[in-house]
DNA sequence: TATGAATGAGGATTCATTCAT
DNA sequence: GATGAATGAATCCTCATTCAT
């Protein structure tokens, strides 16, 4: 039990240590010795914890997105209305302390369009639950302040592709300022 | 002058030869000498007209979006009002005939998120520009017709936000007919 | 006939306008390409008059070494004496008029570290040749001035050895000066 | 410190088990393939211990070099008088043992011709220099056992040339029974 | 005779993967 | 479990050479 707690960790603590050579190189041309040197181990160790360069890369992109689950959840516990909420679920990512998720985020997406392996799919899967989740209950939220006329479940979806589609522009712009100006355009619109 | 024409269609010739190579296996693990044979040419022959791997497939996504743009602007003509044709510029991508584009699209895509050099940018703006124009264009007569209420400016541009959502959206399902569904369902949300 | 001549003086005058080219790149590095370039004609062309590329540099040897025997002959003849001549034999090639001419010769002594075919040899004995009658001559008249003590036959070889050992020398400090200085060290030593 | 020791012993055992190859073959044909197959390690191995094809021959010119170094030293303990020993340091390079240190040299010299590194150029110097301190100490001998007359600082560079461009002239006759003759010819001349 | 587009053999180089320590 | 030296398959890319025009 111990043993697998500890290969976990160890299999974070790696990705994590390769954070920074990951975002600020090309992930093409990085190899597996140049991963194994950032994260001081060998490359053989790399084998033990990876099955390849692209699991490295899920497994920070894991890390860092339950690092802004519990980052932005307790921020937005603290907001008071569902208007602020929706507004600050569909900025924040882009504040500046989560570039590096953006980074990660950007990264893992590439990978998406030529890697279909099932824990990229899981995550995935997951990663579309838990927000459909959060934009229902924020909906809902928004139904009852009457700041929403809509009915739930539609609306939910399309807040959902909204949010993923204005990730894309960002990629496309990459300037924050004006992802920003977008989503609070198509946020006036649709809110109250 | 002859010469120049000579390359640029020798140029998208060898390129529309890899299209089934390209959009049928994962692009990483394509090798120039399988495009070379696939294209019935020497591999030098290949150098002599493209950088790598991306050149051709930047050629071939380029030559795809040509065709599907004259197929749909002639479609396009045809239909009557301002509703269908905006129901259309949204749809067709999901249709049968354009599968492969849709292939292409996606594969483009995912070179977009580690490649980042001229060539690739342009094309990228070039997108984004016509698209912005055809979606103005819509939304004036959606206007005149009465069954958009918007000021013209801000909705073109959430159309094309929702446009290429979609897009990802549907890498993310694989499945056109609930894609359809999706945008139908967004549509009849915005237009009256 | 006409046609030899002529044959033989695009062979000189394509070899000649590949000089600047090839003084100022690795020889190793350079290209039928390049060269073909540098010339003003076609790729095809370079086959018609030269073998490959070594066979360039040795028809620009041959022309640079006429140049070079023309000059200083003529100037060998302005001179008085035998002292005079044979300071003059050794230490023109170091002016910096013959810059050039020392260059190609290096890459002319580089090639034949590793090639050996007919051409090469032929030209090498014969510029061993006409080096020791030169010099053959000018121990003659050095004995008849009694500025050279020796028996004719031996001197002259020991100077040809001499001659081609401080242009091995220059390679290694490749500067002209001091090289003089030691050309003028030896010749103190051997002439009167 | 261990692992030091052993990546230079190892890169000169490979150096050592292409002698072979590299002594019997143009040098310009030689590819790593070969040179791997023949040092009997991986081609991976060959990058992992030398920079290219010019690095093992450099590796191997000093070890030859150092193997001739301690032979001929060891001899030349033996001789008697400085007579004896200047003789023995001309001449031992075309003794039948040393006709692989020969055919190194040559190669390293015709590769220096195009290549102009700072290992290469550094072990140039490094054989200048103690050639220069040898022929200084047998002149120092010499003079003590007056049979040279000279001052003693030019005719150990004297000597240096001299023995520099015999090494030129026997590439070109490749003879070293002729080669012989000549050395003993200028020795007789410049040795009393 | 001159050309240069097309070629593909072949060499350089990389790097994921293994496995003895 | 951790390592990193050794490997060689795989891919890149060059460039001498050909040959139809």
């Amino acid at each position: 039990m111990a043993t697998i707690i500890d290969k976990k960790q160890k299999r974070r603590c790696i990705a994590l240590s390769c954070m920074k050579l990951i975002t600020s190189c090309c992930i093409k041309d990085l190899t597996i010795s140049q991963l194994a040197k950032e994260a001081n181990v060998g490359k053989g160790t790399i084998y033990e914890y990876f099955m390849d360069k692209e699991d490295i890369v899920l497994e920070l992109t894991q890390a860092l997105y339950e690092e802004y689950k519990q980052i932005t959840n307790k921020k937005m516990s603290c907001l008071q209305n569902a208007k602020e909420k929706i507004y600050y679920s569909f900025n924040s990512l882009y504040e500046s302390e989560f570039s590096m998720h953006r980074k990660i985020l950007n990264i893992f997406m590439g990978i998406c369009h030529y890697r279909d392996n099932i824990s990229y799919k899981r995550f995935k899967k997951r990663l579309y639950k838990e927000r459909l989740i959060l934009f229902t209950s924020l909906v809902e939220k928004g139904v009852e302040e009457k700041i929403l006329k809509e009915d739930t479940k539609n609306l939910a979806k399309i807040l959902l592709n909204s949010f993923s589609s204005f990730f894309v522009i960002f990629l496309f712009y990459n300037n924050t300022k004006k992802i920003t100006k977008e989503i609070n355009r198509f946020l006036d619109y649709v809110v109250r």
